[in-house]
DNA sequence: GCCTATAATGAGAATCATTATCAACAAGCC
DNA sequence: GGCTTGTTGATAATGATTCTCATTATAGGC
């Protein structure tokens, strides 16, 4: 229904493949909360409604198509979150207690400071650089 | 014999552990290479010297006293490096492809400004922060 | 509407990094 | 020497993720 849910269901097309109601579940979730969230987080988010082996391969194919973008933390948890091109670009706080990541955005002028940087460097090392992303690390909260 | 050595036995010896031959095995390892190394990365490095398993503990007690960093990548494999304190502050490229990373550093002005950021951050949220680190994706020259 | 080819799903087994367990061992101290 | 405590190595257990495969849904052509 939504503008994004168009841009989404073209670029799946453009992947090749459907954009089905199990997808649109996932997508749902992960637009309704903000920051990452697991495979398992989903699972629980959606109340069940979609298994969660369902759940890892439906992410498998969103980030593929570049709709998600994954996040690693600790203790081997992946997360997802919308793609900047439909969350916008921002930054995160990563709580090294419990992995839980914040979503930040940076004030204008520093955030073109570093646009600025990485294009630099794409030079510099033998890297074809894409995104970038600032994390500061500390306890969130509720582990302080 | 380097300074660093002499720093790091007091850092154990602060936290009640001892600086056994095993445990230098590991810190002269991920000395000798720059980048973050995995568990299975350093029981490699090392011919085998030291068994993996012992490998997963020292790394533990590396970080619990504040010797070594971990940086968690894609298929939930964690590396390690030196903490900022010995190896100086920097930041990472990370390879989307196969997940290895190289470490570089910004020039001074950027730095400043970010050290300034995570200032403010930590004020904004309800957020403690530590450290902070820049990642640049993309991938890297062999994965090209 | 009905078939067929192909994509997608669900349940469970398999994999792989990491962690815990526990018996054997070493270091420091009385 | 014996005691206490920290450390190690081998192996079993855990937990997130991936794979497999039989079943089901979907899009097109008729």
């Amino acid at each position: 229904m939504p503008v994004q849910d168009r841009q989404i269901e073209e670029r799946l097309a453009e992947a090749g493949v459907r954009y089905t109601a199990g997808r649109r579940h996932v997508v749902s979730a992960l637009e309704r909360v903000d920051g990452p969230l697991s495979a398992a987080e989903l699972h629980l988010e959606m109340g069940g409604a979609v298994p969660v082996s369902s759940v890892y391969r439906t992410l498998a194919v969103l980030e593929e198509a570049g709709v998600v973008e994954p996040h690693h933390g600790a203790r081997g948890i992946t997360r997802y979150e919308m793609a900047e091109w439909l969350a916008g670009h921002h930054h995160h706080l990563v709580c090294i207690e419990c992995g839980a990541v914040e979503d930040i955005e940076l004030p204008a002028p520093l955030e073109v400071e570093l646009e600025r940087l990485v294009g630099q460097v794409s030079s510099w090392a033998s890297f074809s650089a894409g995104g970038h992303s600032l994390e500061v690390d500390g306890r969130c909260a509720r582990c302080r």
